[in-house]
DNA sequence: CTGAAAGCGCTAACAC
DNA sequence: GTGTTAGCGCTTTCAG
């Protein structure tokens, strides 16, 4: 940077200036020492700058995986949305690990990143209390708390899933099952799924399956709960890819959708709108969420007035073929 | 950190040794220490580290988009492996425009990372220069180059469509669709696919989808490709989603797979093994594709010697159910 | 609108 | 095994 100062003829805080507050440099200057930097091939060193400044223009976020396409799609709009605002992201993955997620929290304070994006809201107190010491920015996604460490934006899981069950049992169906993942988020829906069947006097099957829930693990766990409960009549997947490989465990096996058995999905995802019959799903705004978390950080590292703190996105039941037939498709 | 010298009565060096070589410490002096960094809640910073001793400890990743499972495979088995090896991963998604990747690379040659992984081998000379110039170690990955920019590994795009073709037209298919994203290694693909149909009197329909290539696209693609030319007898699927929503398609028409249509996929997700028939597709290592650029960069940072700076996974030909009556399901 | 001085919090040498 | 001395390359006051 003192070289580029010396070639333009200017001190290093022009220099600066020139690339932070170009507004605030006299257009000539300005020029002279574009030229410089561009004759030089100076690339500003980030991490200097960050270090005097105390802001890293780095936000990280901690996800339990991102080879699953629910978390995928909310990364790739947190990141686009902060690519925008001028930060970046950096990613960890905590494989469903709280202990790794800790880990991973250390890791990204120690680095001075200016805010933090979770998953979920199992933190141990210890690591609320960290987040909140350090006054760093966060932002939780996927659930909603009572007690956010910091901001929120999400749904009720348990609410979706009880929404779930009341589709299916405004249906006529009685024995539902559940397929998902053994994973908080799956089972907060489950619980909900439960309540609204026990309810309305229905009855729950659950198989859950170990994360990462694969797709090709569905067709096999549903072939499991029609051999012990012959008759279940609709199906909840907790992943609209599961569902999809359910549809074709059905059209295997003979059984008509949504006629022999009615499946419903979650997330819709692309996929929804590709089966056939087209899949009824319980739709969540994942890219929204990592849009308005991104925005939620940037607002607040620009201190602008945050109109809340909580953002609750809901979700909605869309009725597609896979559960009945008068529905489009 | 002055303040845990201070309370530990060491100096500002032992501190540091103690974080970062704790074996170079005396056993009693790095309990003191660690006792007063406990104390303290002292969490380094890493950013002034990384100054200091101009090593970031964070590698950068650029990505078409992330919202793509064949891409977040990749990219989760490349951060597991960076983060075993005490890296962070930065994430850059390119939106498949090579300007954007370029303002991308700036960005975290900026950050001064300490590797980059790249996907294909699209850059322009002024980009690749501007890598070699910096001395950056980078890997290059999903493609596989004569004059690669310092290492890489992949495969040849090209080379797994002409072996698509070629399946296909072992089983006798000689009027073949091809389904795919208007992007670059689909294209290659569909070159080679091309290549091998016309040296066996074989004849390509093409559809290519605007990316985003997603599930819903491919049904009335390939219906689209039906009515235009009803003697198509096999499709080849850029991705085992697409191939899925064709499948999705055929039972809708009651088109038998794979009597009346043969359907291929790529890359080999889960997917393929939970569609009716089973998806016969061509398989690509993803995981193994980011754990090897993981282990180049990291090799190459630790000095350790390199046994190649070209990695070649090659694909396999999986036959399944979708275009072979005779194959497993 | 521009500059001079004083760090940001750590690590690299080199001594002891 | 531990300490001392200099920075790393920027940004931040505060003057002018």
């Amino acid at each position: 940077m003192s070289d580029v100062a010396r070639a333009a003829g200017v001190s290093l805080v022009t220099v600066s200036r020139a690339v932070n507050e170009p507004d605030r440099v006299k257009p000539e200057t300005l020029r002279t020492v574009r030229a410089a930097m561009q004759k030089l091939g100076f690339v500003p060193n980030l991490t200097a700058g960050s270090l005097a400044s105390r802001r890293s223009r780095i936000i990280a976020a901690i996800v339990p995986t991102i080879a699953n396409l629910v978390f995928s799609e909310t990364v790739d709009s947190l990141s686009r949305t902060l690519a925008d605002g001028g930060y970046q992201l950096l990613l960890g993955q905590s494989g469903y690990r709280l202990g790794e997620e800790a880990a991973l929290v250390d890791a990204f304070i120690g680095r001075r990143v200016d805010g933090l994006v979770l998953t979920g809201d199992g933190q141990s107190q210890e690591l609320r209390d960290k987040l909140r010491r350090a006054g760093l920015p966060v932002v939780q996604t996927w659930e909603l708390s009572d007690n956010p460490i910091d901001m929120q934006v999400g749904f009720s899981n348990k609410a979706a899933g009880h929404a779930a069950a009341t589709h299916l049992l405004a249906h006529g169906h009685r024995r539902l099952a559940f397929i998902g993942a053994q994973e908080i988020r799956s089972m907060q829906r489950l619980e909900g799924f439960r309540e609204a069947a026990a309810a309305s006097g229905g009855e729950v099957v659950a198989e859950l399956i170990r994360p990462p829930a694969l797709v090709d693990g569905a067709g096999p766990r549903f072939a499991q709960i029609r051999a012990a409960r012959p008759d279940v009549t609709a199906v909840f997947c907790n992943n609209d890819l599961l569902a999809a490989g359910v549809l074709f465990e059905c059209h295997l096996r003979g059984l008509r959708v949504p006629d022999h058995v009615a499946v419903l999905g979650f997330g819709d995802l692309a996929m929804a709108r590709a089966t056939s019959p087209r899949l009824s799903t319980v739709q969540i705004r994942r890219a929204e969420m990592g849009e308005r978390a991104a925005q939620m950080l940037l607002a607040r590292l620009t201190n602008e007035p945050l109109s809340t703190k909580s953002v609750d996105l809901g979700f909605e039941v869309i009725a597609r073929g896979s559960t009945s037939r008068g529905s489009a498709d």
